[in-house]
DNA sequence: CTGTTAGCGCCTTCAA
DNA sequence: TTGAAGGCGCTAACAG
């Protein structure tokens, strides 16, 4: 482009286009025109002096006066894999739209959530500085106890919610996956295929036996007039190790398996069709996320969609209406929000040998 | 949080508690101390009260008086489809880590490159209301052209970047992948697997026979001693048809199969395995963008991982250099980056019986 | 209903 | 080397 200091308009100049006052133009220019009664006809004047100057309103400067910046900060404290090819980006969307319908803007802050030298948070000056209104914390799975302390300190400064990862009920209210529905979605599949034994699968042992995942399958089962059963844990291990994985299977013989994250659900299908075990015509597998190569595998992946974009959208709006109505951000409890499970090719019927 | 009204300190509060004059504190807090010749004991009593009042600068009051916002804006012009899940989100971590480098930040806009009732393009509106000092267009594989009008708007009116999605040459220079290495990479790994007969696979016909892929595989072959069959182009449509994709590959026995996107190669795989062809002992496919499950899938994906993150940053350092130095955005040519083959499992040496 | 006026927080000559 | 003063573009009383 070529340097053109091409001065854009101010609001005086259309003030005296218009032959009213600064005052005037103001108030039509921010909508409050009709509130202080200016007239019609007055507006029409306005409005047609800024069509003709190309007049558009300076924000910076109506934040100075104001202290209002209409710009809230998104903070990733995520890890870049999980951020960049997980939920993350569909989070994002969801500000963006958000905010665009609030007539707002964020700017994106990632990997500022360390102390500095002098024990202040680099993200709190840069909202300082910025004139940020408030701020939109990605809470990475397994990092809600390092983030609590900026959690707390944010929260005596600023606006603030959060959006949360984890599977495991949060420290602190926020926006979230309503992982309780995904799994009695995903569980009324299963038993609507007739599946009785459905096991759960992760990547972790820790994951596995963790309370708040088995509560949540025990839940569905139940409430669905079914019984999980604890035997039925699995660990989906690196691939060099999934032997262990198929032996656990043909011992256990669950014919549905659950799991958390379509990348374990498409190792484990990998593992136990190289051992014979065919899916879904031996077991039925879901995933969860629904992630771009899903559909691509052969079968394709039955896997919860978690309603990130929704998640994102619903998170910003929240601060943003609590920052204009000058409301407290805090949540009472989770928000938490329900996607859809895509039924593909990794789950049927169960097997009659073993029904 | 609470609502604290806890007023921040201002530059003048700075200066009185300094016994300085505001000037000094402005020049100091820009660096700009001692090119003013400012003593350094001043500076020392500037930066202590800096610290005891915990000053921070207000930017929305210096972009007022400067009209330099010190922000940029990031323009997606991507399907959802594509930024969700595809290249988008590491590209915007790049973008993070140059603007922060820089002493920048940006702010994300999606969706807003269409044309308004009045012929004006809302981005313009917006980049002109949040002072924002350049724009980074993404620009989404296909849409180059209809990208064309406003790209040349914006760059009548503000520095901008692009970074291009397209494998064809971009009608204009942008960052982006440099596809012609990745070819190289790819191929040159195929052929030093003893691939003489290497085909190419898309999922559109379009792609397929498109004269820039092409030109991309005779090149490598060539470069390598070997020559790209132009009878070796492959359709990979939608699942339900891939019967006809494993007849193709039958009847002309290609060793290896190359491809522009992972899930094509991902889809690729299922249906040859499913046809009894075995990859990669009958057939090796590569795949491109090192997706998440890309490592997950059996076999595990060979893939090119093409350096998003980097072209992220690069792209934005360049705008951001160019605004400070008053420099003409404008590239000579495309910058054109490099990522690295990921060898995974879907590749191996040319089966015996053909080679 | 509209105009006048006094700043918002900061930067930048210009004198001293 | 520093301070005083004016102004950036805008808003918000308040006056009329």
């Amino acid at each position: 482009m070529v340097n053109i200091p091409k001065k854009r308009p101010t609001l005086r100049e259309v003030a005296e286009h218009a032959g009213v006052s600064t005052a005037t133009v103001s108030l039509v220019v921010n909508g409050k025109a009709d509130g202080a009664g200016i007239t019609q006809a007055t507006q029409e004047v306005v409005h047609r002096s800024i069509r003709e100057l190309q007049y558009t309103p300076n924000r910076m400067a109506s934040a100075v006066v104001t202290g209002r910046s209409r710009m809230v900060g998104v903070v990733s404290a995520m890890s870049r894999e999980l951020f960049d090819t997980k939920f993350g980006p569909r989070v994002l969307s969801g500000f963006a739209r958000g905010a665009r319908r609030m007539g707002y803007h964020f700017v994106f802050l990632e990997d500022i959530l360390s102390i500095d030298e002098t024990n202040h948070f680099p993200v709190l000056k840069t909202a300082s500085e910025m004139c940020l209104e408030g701020l939109v914390l990605l809470v990475d799975i397994g990092k809600e106890e390092q983030i609590r302390e900026i959690e707390n300190r944010i929260s005596k400064v600023l606006p603030n919610v959060t959006v949360q990862f984890t599977f495991a009920p949060g420290s602190t209210p926020g926006f979230r996956v309503d992982h309780k529905a995904a799994a009695k979605e995903i569980v009324e599949h299963l038993i609507s295929l007739g599946h009785e034994r459905v096991g759960f699968g992760a990547r972790n042992l820790d994951v596995v036996r963790s309370e708040s995942v088995i509560a949540l399958l025990e839940n569905s089962m139940a409430q669905l007039g079914g019984r999980f059963d604890r035997d039925l844990l699995f660990e989906i291990p690196q691939k060099e190790r999934m032997g262990e994985f198929v032996e656990a299977i043909r011992r256990k013989r669950p014919t549905g398996l659950f799991t958390l994250y379509d990348g374990e659900a498409v190792r484990a299908i990998g593992a136990l069709r190289e051992a014979g075990i065919q899916v879904p015509e031996d077991l039925s597998i879901t995933g969860y996320g629904n992630f771009p190569l899903s559909k691509e595998v052969t079968p394709s992946l039955t896997t919860y969609r978690p309603p990130m974009v929704e998640i994102g959208e619903a998170a910003i709006r929240h601060l943003i209406e609590c920052i204009e109505q000058q409301r407290d951000t805090i949540l009472e409890s989770s928000v938490e929000m329900t996607g859809n499970l895509v039924i593909r090719g990794s789950t049927g019927p169960v097997p009659v040998s073993v029904s």
